[in-house]
DNA sequence: ATGAAAGCGCTAACAG
DNA sequence: CTGTTAGCGCTTTCAT
């Protein structure tokens, strides 16, 4: 077993060439049943296996799909890389995984990283300091399907998933309001990310649909952290009069947010009703548990590999149209929000 | 640029052959200076990148380092992953991620896809249920440098990096007896995995030494997840007399202690006292603050990846010591622990 | 249904 | 210092 049994050995044992061993191990229907279970009995007999390093330098396609996300820490991504994966095993591709570790120079790295490994596709969810997009650019011009999920670009015009941020934001607001809390802030994110602003419009929305005013004091604009989320906190509650309640715009802020409020000596939900968005693993373990909104992250996974299935298919010629994802949000309801005890 | 340049586009443009120009790139010491910037700049200005499949199928490396780890989802693994990287981006490495989901037939499949890949070293821990090593063996059969962290397994003689898992357990231990509480228990894991039992033993002679007795039914075997510590922990609770101390085996363990203890009304740290092991990110998030034993995440991937390069370096014929590495637990004193307020 | 031939883009002897 | 030559292992026309 020293040296590596190639498709020549095979050929070789069975007096045959390489090709129509390549071809019936591929399961090429003008070759016969026969010696395809030849060549296959065969292949195992040598213990053979593939190069995929040079069928894919011959044919072009690595069977490799890139994924970059900002952070394997928050449990969100690594959660929708799950439903990516589920999808892309299924129809036989490989995922390889890109921190950009929230930093656009990393996040083209990484993408530079993906292009040189030839995947045949990149899903990404962009940093949240990203500006600019010219490398995402020089992967349309290369004509390499690109997906984006969660935070995405809609200048890049590509397909895309998401979920309904606005109205995520929209339901926790007013989950918030029939609870019975009269003066509810918002901690917002960077406005240049689309679903930090759709959640900021969320906000204001459900507080004007239910006759309460909004108040630019109210809203706390943070660099979406725990450390940001605690500021924000501390600063919403120091005017007066203080909010009685907090609608953070995703779980990391809301944790902030809630160590702010604790530190204060307030009582969650009894003085101050607090909700994240995310759902991340932590939500639950904390107390008071964290209200959020769920994001389906493992459908969402599933969806933009599914999305760069379809892009695959759409052969030279005609392209496919540019389908953009919108999946529910669904609210969860712990203990930080309940008021009422209902 | 619609088809890529390769090093023969370069060539002709230059009037000199492909050999010359793959030196030039390679800074090959043979290759003047002045042939070398021409290249270079030739490079650039028609954007030219190396292919890297057709490299790594000529000179048989990748550049390319596989890592598997139980989970992403567990910010223990993330960390130490971010380590690898850390180390490895510095040599001109890259890594493929495999997550196991702590099957062992999802592992096997990874490292088989980790050697389709051509990896050219594999750094693992492996999962909680793998008893057969068939797999790992493949890839010492193949001589693949193989490199494992946290849950390794001796028979496998090979490299690895560890903490003292025996000495964290005993510090964890001692903490609590030296906080006041007198009858301590134990949450501990599958006892087929060393570090498991390690700090089995580390949690016992911590008692031995202090002279206190090391009760049977003061041990609960558990399968290390927040719903087998809820568990282990209930049954513990139920005795008589009941422990005023628990030391988990890992944080989740510690995480379903909490919830049981939660529920029973019991306060912690002033009835029960709660000591964890990993210092998972969300242990310092939860109320009350676990403590818990860090494990120096960073370092044991910085540590894990220059050990492979290592390997590495080890030329045919001489093989370089079997190296272990094992680093200093670091205890973690926070609230859920301190009886006496100090 | 199978074979022959021609590379994919690069590297590494071996010459000169 | 640079060029020549020969593949790495596989896929893919084009023949037969």
């Amino acid at each position: 077993m020293r040296k590596k049994t190639t498709i020549h050995d095979i050929a070789k044992e069975l007096n045959t060439t390489a090709a129509t061993v390549s071809r019936a191990l591929h399961d090429h229907p003008s070759i016969s049943v026969a010696t395809k279970e030849l060549v296959r009995q065969t292949a195992v007999r040598l213990n053979y296996r593939q190069n995929k390093l040079a069928s894919s330098l011959r044919s072009g396609r690595t069977h490799t799909l890139g994924v970059i996300i900002p952070s394997a820490e928050i449990s969100f991504f690594g959660s929708v890389v799950h439903g990516i994966e589920r999808i892309a095993r299924r129809h036989g591709y490989s995922v390889l995984l890109f921190q950009s570790n929230e930093d656009p120079a990393c996040e083209a790295e990484g993408i530079e990283a993906l292009l040189q490994a030839h995947v045949d596709g990149i899903i990404a969810s962009v940093t949240k300091e990203t500006t600019r997009y010219h490398h995402y650019l020089e992967v349309k011009q290369r004509r390499i399907p690109l997906v984006l999920f969660d935070r995405v670009n809609d200048s890049l015009e590509v397909p895309s998933v998401v979920i309904d941020d606005y109205k995520g934001a929209y339901l926790a607001t007013m989950h918030l309001i029939e609870q019975g809390y009269k003066r509810i802030a918002h901690i917002s994110g960077q406005q240049h990310i689309k679903i930090f602003n759709d959640r900021l419009r969320g906000y204001a929305d459900a507080l004007r649909h239910a006759g309460f005013p909004v108040e630019d004091d109210l809203i706390a604009y943070g660099k979406v952290s725990v450390e940001s989320g605690r500021h924000c906190a501390d600063r919403l509650l120091s005017i007066t009069p203080p909010p009685d309640a907090i609608v953070a715009v995703e779980d990391f802020t809301a944790l902030g947010a809630m160590q702010s409020i604790k530190s204060k000596g307030l009582a969650i939900p009894r003085e101050i009703g607090l909700i994240g968005f995310a759902n991340e693993a932590f939500s639950s373990y904390i107390t008071p548990s964290l209200s959020t909104v769920d994001q389906q992250t493992i459908k969402m996974g599933e969806e933009a590999a599914q999305l760069f299935m379809e892009l695959g298919k759409g052969k030279e010629g005609n392209p496919p149209p540019l389908r953009k994802i919108v999946l529910e949000p669904v609210l969860m309801i712990r203990e930080s929000s309940k008021k009422t005890g209902s």
